[in-house]
DNA sequence: ATCGTTAAAAAGACTAAGTACTATTAAATG
DNA sequence: CATTTAATAGTACTTAGTCTTTTTAACGAT
């Protein structure tokens, strides 16, 4: 493994990570850039990059739009609005056991896997009502 | 519904797509460019963004990379080669479940889901071995 | 069949997420 | 403190995807 400075940067890109919910890349620039108009977007892009091959953080790719990021490295599942295109994390049990059965289903060597769940969120149901 | 005029441009693309496997919009242009080369580019793009909002196409949204579309319409999994980059169909039961399960879990109102599956196809692990 | 309406196409400009480049700065380590 | 080199700022670049304007053609109505 490669050298990795901690520097400046670094910490503030992942605080403001840490501060938001889901954020895309852009998202955590401008949250970073207005407490700290130095700090360029292709730092964040980079930071937010390194730290999700680290795995120390996830990328998340959505059907639709830019990636989002989450602080939390664990493997787990989410679901989009899709009305208000909120993020949110999905508490439930990690399927493991679904890659084996892909394994046997289509001949691939399978090492992880996502779930992207689509529907309306909470808040956006109560809106539909009014 | 508004209405949909069947033209020639949109058979000769969706005609490509049953052709190529899981193809990107670029890829599907590059087949219909080279046999039909006055259809424009922003006509494939129309072509599959309409027919996917139809119904009629999938259009798939991977990690890392351009969107993919499926000709097959009928809700399923999907497994990408980390080395190649190919794209398969994963034959295993539709799990429908899952989504009252995430209702319950988040108070969302869940209407879909998609699964991504990353491992490395049969052809790579062959060539891995070589 | 052909007419009129208008959805859709062609061609190219445009947008924006993400990456690459280059000179410069600043962590890490002895 | 000096050396090394990863990381940054700033900007240019790439490209998937969309939008705009003008033109063409699908299709219901006459």
């Amino acid at each position: 493994m490669i050298l990795q400075r901690q520097t400046k940067q670094k910490q503030i890109v992942l605080q403001a990570l840490t501060e938001l919910n889901h954020p895309t890349a852009t998202a955590v620039f401008n949250r970073v850039h207005s407490e700290h108009p130095t700090v360029s977007r292709a730092t964040v892009f980079r930071v937010l990059k390194q730290a999700d091959q680290n795995g120390s953080i996830l990328r998340l790719s959505f059907a639709r739009g830019e990636d989002r990021f989450d602080y939390n490295p664990t493997p787990h599942y989410h679901v989009r609005c899709n009305i208000c295109g909120c993020v949110s994390d999905v508490k439930m049990p990690y399927l493991t056991d679904l890659e084996q059965a892909v394994e046997d289903a289509c001949g691939y060597r399978v090492y992880s896997h996502d779930v992207e769940f689509k529907g309306v969120c909470p808040d956006c149901q109560a809106g539909e009502k009014a």
